[in-house]
DNA sequence: ATGAAAGCGCTAACAC
DNA sequence: GTGTTAGCGCTTTCAT
C-alpha cells in the first residue's frame, strides 16, 4: 500500500530512491533550499561560511543535482545537440570535433547523436533534442526533406544546418563548396596529364554528391575535356571494384595510350576502384589510370596505395556552425547567414605516384 | 512588472514562451491532461476517437513533450550516456557504433560525449550524465583514477567500463586482450623473418598501452628474441619519424643484414615511423624494416604505404558493453562480469610488401 | 544573507 | 474511459 503524504509526514516523501535531494542537503546544512540553490548557482550572494557548510553537506550526502528538475524550473538546458548521419565518416567526426571545441570555450556540453545513416532515426534524434529542450541543434541532414527541421524550429529550437543548404528554408548553414570540390578534382587530373576523365558516382539525391558532380561537369566543359560517367548502385567498395574492372577492360579494348583520370565521388568508392585496378592487377596506377576520391574520408584510406583526395574543412565547418548557433541563441537581432568554406586538394600516390606526394 | 498568479488567473501562467504544454493540448482536444498523457504513453487505455482528437490537437498546437518534466515526474530517463576519450580515434567510433546498434534494438537513445582527450572533461561528462539521470553510462576511461566512476555509481547510476579494467572496482567491463595484441605483433614480425624487434612506445600510464607492452615482453621472452625499446615523448607523428631516423642510423652503423621488425604501440606512431623510413628514404620497408602498429586506428592509415596493424573488435566491444549495461539495469540479480575479446592481425604492405596482403 | 513558497509540465494514483 | 490532483526537485521571486 502506498502511503499518502499527510500533515506531519516527513517532507511528504513518496519514493525511496535514496537519491539525496536539495531538501536533504538543506536540512543537513541547516539552511533553506533556496540558500543551497544559491550556493550552487549564485555563490556570490551567499556568505562564505554558509557556502562552506553547504559544500560539506553536499559532500556528506553525495548529492548530485537533478538536471530534469533544474531544466524544468529554469526552463532552459545548456547542452547543444548535434545530429550526424554517421560517425563512421571521418568528415562528421571532424565537424563534431570543431563544434565541440567551440562549445567548450563557452562551457557548453555537446551531445552527439549518430543517425546510423537512417533517415527516420535522424528525425527521432531531432525530436529527442527538442523534447530535451536542447539549447540549440546542429544538424547534418541526410535528405532534402525539411519536415523534421521545420517541426523543431516551429517549436522555437534554434537549428543550424551543416553540409547542406536549403534554399527554401531560412536558417543558418555552413557547408563546403562542393562544386569547387569537383573542379579541384578535374583540374588535378588534368595537371597530372589525364586527357580523359571518368566520373564514378551514385544516384545524386544527396546534395553534396549532386554539387560535386555539377562542379565536375562545369570544369570539364570549361577545360574542353571528354567526360564519361559511370553510375554505380551504391558507395560500396565492391561497386567501385566492378567499375574499375569495366574501365580497365575498356582501356585494353581500345588500346589507348594516354592516361585516364578516374574521379570517385567519395573516398570509399575510390578505395574500391583502387582495389579493382591495383590489387586485382587490372591497370597500372597512376601510370595508366590516375584515381582520386572527393570526400577526404580517412576511414577508407588503407587501400593498396595511398589515395589522392580532396580535404574537406570539417573542423572549421563544425566550429563555424557552433558559432552561428550561439549567435542565433544569444542575439535577437541575428540574421541568418550561409558560410561556404573551400576544400583543398591532397595529392597522393594514386595520382602522382610514390615519392612525389 | 511580473504578474503573480491568483484566483481566476488563467492556469496561473507566468511565462510567455509560446511553447504549448500538455494543458493546452488538453483544452484544445476538450479532454483532461491525464487523458492526453495516456493517449501518448498508454494509447491502449484511451478510446479510438479520443486518441484521434488528441492527435489532432497535438498537430494543431505543435506540441512537443517536455522531456525535463517527463523525466522529473516519472523519475527516469531512457537515454544511455557514452563517454569516450576521442571520436578521432576510430576504435572509439567503432565502440560507439556497436553500442548504438545494441541500444537501438531496445529503442534506447545513446548520447555520445567526447572528452577530447581531457581527463577533467571526461569527469565533467560523467557528472553531466549523472545530473541528467541517464539510464546508464558506458565509459571508456582515460585514466587509472576511479573517482569519477565511484561518484556516479554511489549515486545509483549503472556504469560499465570499456577498454579498461579496474581490479579494485567491482563493475562490468569489456575490453580487448591487449597482451594478445602485443603477442600477435611479435609473432607476425617473426613470421615475416625478423630476428630483432624494436618496440616504440610511450610512457605507459594508459592501461592498454601497458598491457600491449607486457604482451610484447612476454612473447619476445617466449620466442627467445632480442627486444630493444624506444620510448618516445608522445604519440605524435613527428616522434615516430624521429625514432625511425634513429633506428635507420643504427642499422647503417652496424651494417646489419637481417630484417628488423618495428612495433609501434599505436598506428599513429607507426604512421610516423613509416614517414621516417619511407618518405624520408631512410630504409626499405618492408625489406629491411618491417613496421606495424598495434591499435588498428584507421585514421592514421594513409601513410606512404599501407600499414599492418592489429584489428581491435570495437563494435563487438560496444555491443557487449551495452548488453551488460542493460542487463545490469534490468536485472536485480545481475552479477558483474568482465568480457575479454580477442584481437586480430591485419597484415599489409608495411610488413609483407605489395601483392602479398 | 537567508527563508518561504509558488510554480515549471508532466505522470500516476485514484475517483468517478 | 476519463477527470482530478498531488507531487517530482528545483529555481526564483519576495519578505524578512
Amino acid at each position: 500500500m502506498t502511503r499518502r503524504p499527510g500533515p506531519g509526514d516527513d517532507a511528504g516523501r513518496r519514493r525511496a530512491t535514496g537519491e539525496p535531494t536539495i531538501q536533504e542537503v538543506a536540512r543537513e546544512a541547516g539552511v533553506s533550499v533556496g540558500t543551497v540553490s544559491n550556493a550552487l548557482n549564485n555563490p556570490q550572494v551567499v556568505s562564505e561560511s554558509t557556502r562552506e557548510r553547504v559544500r560539506a553537506a553536499i559532500e556528506r550526502t553525495g548529492y548530485i543535482r537533478n538536471g530534469a528538475a533544474r531544466a524544468l524550473a529554469a526552463n532552459r538546458s545548456d547542452s547543444i545537440g548535434l545530429v550526424v548521419p554517421s560517425l563512421g565518416n571521418s568528415f562528421f567526426v571532424d565537424i563534431a570535433k570543431g563544434a565541440l571545441g567551440a562549445a567548450r570555450e563557452r562551457g557548453l556540453a555537446v551531445l552527439v547523436a549518430d543517425a546510423d545513416d537512417d533517415f527516420a532515426l535522424q528525425d527521432r534524434h531531432l525530436d529527442a533534442f527538442a523534447e530535451a529542450r536542447a539549447g540549440g541543434i546542429l544538424l547534418a541532414p541526410m535528405h532534402d526533406s525539411i519536415d523534421g527541421i521545420s517541426r523543431v524550429r516551429q517549436h522555437g529550437r534554434r537549428v543550424v544546418v551543416v553540409n547542406y543548404s536549403y534554399p527554401t528554408v531560412s536558417c543558418c548553414s555552413v557547408l563546403v563548396d562542393d562544386r569547387a570540390v569537383g573542379a579541384l578534382g578535374v583540374e588535378h587530373l588534368v595537371d597530372v596529364g589525364c586527357d580523359r576523365v571518368v566520373l564514378v558516382s551514385v544516384d545524386d539525391f544527396l546534395q553534396p554528391v549532386r554539387e560535386r558532380r555539377r562542379g565536375v561537369h562545369d570544369a570539364v566543359a570549361r577545360l574542353g575535356l571528354d567526360l564519361e560517367e559511370i553510375e554505380v548502385a551504391s558507395l560500396d567498395g565492391d561497386e567501385g571494384r566492378r567499375a574499375a574492372h569495366a574501365i580497365a577492360d575498356g582501356l585494353r579494348a581500345t588500346g589507348e595510350a594516354s592516361r585516364v583520370g578516374v574521379l570517385a565521388v567519395t573516398d570509399s568508392l575510390a578505395r574500391g576502384l583502387l582495389d579493382g585496378f591495383v590489387t586485382d592487377g587490372r591497370a597500372a596506377v597512376p601510370d595508366r589510370v590516375a584515381v582520386m576520391g572527393l570526400d577526404g574520408n580517412s576511414g577508407d584510406w588503407n587501400g593498396p596505395i595511398s589515395q589522392t583526395t580532396v580535404e574537406l574543412p570539417g573542423r572549421h565547418i563544425g566550429r563555424e556552425a557552433m558559432l552561428l548557433l550561439l549567435e542565433e541563441i544569444e542575439d535577437d537581432e541575428h540574421e541568418h547567414r550561409q558560410v561556404v568554406l573551400p576544400p583543398r586538394l591532397l595529392a597522393r600516390e594514386s595520382t602522382v605516384g610514390r615519392g612525389e606526394g
